[in-house]
Parts: C-alpha cells; sequence; structure tokens
DNA sequence: ACAACGATACCCT
DNA sequence: GGGTATCGTTGTT
C-alpha cells in the first residue's frame, strides 16, 4: 500500500461536475473502494460508459424523471444504483442539477478484498470477479442500499480515489457501448487498452 | 392489478 | 452465438 495517506481521500465533486464523456475518461485509472463488514474491498476501473443529460435514447433519464432514476437529476458525486433483473449496476452522477448525466462502472481490475470477492461472486478466476458492471457489484457488495451515496464523503462506504498511476500506462480505446438497443452507434465507452479485466473487447 | 421491459450473467450447443 | 432465469419499475387497464 501506498504509505502516502490522499490515497484514500476520495475525489472531490467538482472533479464529477463535467461532463459525462469527460469524467468517463478520466475516471480510468481509479480507484474505488468499499468498506463492508469491516473489510475493504477495492479494484482500480478499467472500463467506463458515458450517459448523456440530453438526447440519449439508451439513458434512464430519456423519458424524464421517475421515482426509480430520482438520483440522477441530484448532485453530481453521487451512486446511481438500479437493478437490471437479478443483478445491480452502478453509475457515478457527473454535471449537475437537472442536468441527468452519468457514468456506468462496468469492470475494475480487483486489488484489495481478493478472497472476500472470490466467496461472493462464487469464482476463483480473478477474471471473472469484477469484469462486468454487475459482476463488480457483486464483488464489491453493491446493492440498492447504496443508490443515492455520495462517494466525494470521506466518511463514505464507498468512495473513489486517486489510483497508484504509476503502474499502468492507460491507453485509452473507445467503442460504442454494450447491451443496449437504441444509440447504439455512439462511440461512448471507454476502456484501458489491453488490460485483460475489460469484460469484452471490440 | 397486470403485463412488458431491460445499461446482465450464466450455461449450454 | 442463443436461450433463459426471475427482479423491480413503469405505464396501462
Amino acid at each position: 500500500m501506498n504509505s502516502n495517506s490522499s490515497a484514500c481521500v476520495p475525489l472531490p465533486r467538482s472533479f464529477y461536475e463535467e461532463a459525462p464523456e469527460k469524467v468517463a475518461r478520466k475516471l480510468l485509472g481509479k480507484m474505488m473502494i468499499r468498506r463492508f463488514e469491516g473489510k475493504l474491498l477495492s479494484g482500480i476501473i478499467v472500463e467506463v460508459e458515458a450517459y448523456l443529460s440530453e438526447n440519449d435514447p439508451a439513458s434512464h433519464n430519456f423519458k424524464g424523471k421517475t421515482k426509480r432514476n430520482t438520483v440522477l437529476f441530484g448532485e453530481a458525486g453521487h451512486a446511481y444504483v438500479h437493478s437490471m433483473r437479478q443483478y445491480y449496476l452502478i453509475d457515478i452522477v457527473t454535471e449537475s442539477i437537472d442536468n441527468p448525466s452519468s457514468v456506468l462502472i462496468r469492470a475494475l481490475e480487483p486489488i484489495e478484498g481478493l478472497v472476500e470477492m472470490q466467496i461472493t461472486r462464487r469464482t476463483s478466476d480473478p477474471l471473472k470477479l469484477a469484469s462486468g458492471p454487475s459482476r463488480l457489484c457483486q464483488a464489491l457488495s453493491i446493492d440498492k442500499v447504496l443508490n443515492g451515496q455520495d462517494v466525494t464523503d470521506s466518511e463514505s462506504p464507498l468512495i473513489i480515489t486517486s489510483a497508484d498511476v504509476s503502474k499502468s500506462q492507460r491507453l485509452i480505446s473507445v467503442s460504442p457501448r454494450i447491451g443496449i438497443s437504441k444509440a447504439s452507434d455512439s462511440l461512448l465507452r471507454f476502456y484501458i487498452k489491453d488490460n485483460p479485466h475489460v469484460s469484452l473487447f471490440r
């Protein structure tokens, strides 16, 4: 571990108060840290997608504000956790109030809590622990309880920090977003080139 | 009260 | 590469 205590300081809200494409790129290589039942579960963000505040038919905001997507319309730097069938996905809200954009976290390179992740994920294959938006939610025990959680608060059970940048080259690749039926041609998926923990290569 | 619908994962062939 | 499990939200009767 880095002895520098700044490694545990969350990224500030201003980090998220920009266009989602920009925040998406900046989030690559950052560290997501979950505190759960006294344990630390963490991983480096290696794959993300941007969902735009306007004219994005694939975004949950497209048909307006509902009970489900309310968090999207709120302050940047909060977690938007929603369910997909029996699974969960997590976004981080970007821009500003009433500009409902976000970045979907799609894959992590696991760093801390590997043993716990292996148990909750029911696999020891390191490439299946957190390579996928719902897989990483399982690995970090992220569920609906964390919907609306402020990830810029140092007391939060879920934060994002600057990672130890020395380890990865961080060349960024771009592709269409995965698993959507509308706006499936927009190049809004970003991932760290050649990182094996990316969920899918295109 | 109900039926349709996914920003998925897993297990097959 | 295709089928399916099985969940909450949403809009419609």
